[in-house]
DNA sequence: CAGAATCCGTTAAGATACTG
DNA sequence: CAGTATCTTAACGGATTCTG
């Protein structure tokens, strides 16, 4: 029979090792970075345009957000000579390669998103939880 | 020469046809979720166990993690009836089926995080962003 | 149009101490 | 061992108002 190793198979530095995992919820935890990044999928989009679909997003969150984007070189800024045309948003090749990882992400959330909520619905009726 | 559609590609609808992806952040945003699934790869582990590679996490902060997890169905608790066997967390199948998808995610990271800190120094860093 | 500034309520996270 | 309880701080998110 498979003894469970006691303590080895996590290194006690697991914590260390993983630390570029940490940086996920660290850019894409917040409420809207990720939402944004779909947004850009097709091109690039201005500040107004990019409200449209996101439309709770307030001002204040939509710059934050962007900002955090530009910050870690996913998403660039351009303003243009002529203000008429605007600011414009764009991935970056960086966040462009994003795009993949996400998409399976999100493949996989479609695919049991059904299952998520019926479980929390389990979990928070007690009756259910507790079958005559 | 390709002319941008106007505001076409982006649904108003959006944020609802996205609303599942909404639940990435609501479920694995926060800090110790994801990181708690990964020491849960290898097989079942107990509380203080996987406090071990986590240590910087108050028990409070870990049981509040393990809830959440178990109340999503991605991980399930087993109080032994010896009581002296702990109590044993593990992932369940549904839990097992993001272990996938989360190691695509941390292979961008693994791959790409000296860019996202290096964006993030060029940013933060006035002389950089205008070199001379 | 593309934000900036301010205020405010909610939630997340952590420290600390205690319990069956 | 496996948590609970309480408190404090910090971060997130949003409403509102204002500006070049």
């Amino acid at each position: 029979m498979t003894v469970r190793q006691p303590l080895e198979p996590l290194p006690p530095d697991l914590f260390e090792e993983l630390c570029p995992s940490a940086m996920v919820p660290f850019r894409f935890g917040d409420k809207w970075s990720a939402l944004v990044i779909r947004c850009l999928e097709d091109g690039p989009r201005r500040f107004s345009e990019l409200r449209v679909p996101l439309h709770r997003v307030t001002p204040k969150m939509l710059t934050q957000t962007l900002r955090g984007l530009e910050r870690s070189g996913l998403v660039s800024r351009t303003a243009h000579a002529d203000p008429a045309l605007g600011v414009e948003y764009a991935l970056t090749p960086l966040g462009r390669s994003l795009l993949e990882p996400m998409r399976v992400v999100y493949g996989w959330v479609a695919e049991h998103w059904e299952e998520l909520l019926d479980a929390q619905e389990r979990y928070d009726t007690p009756a259910l939880r507790n079958p005559a």
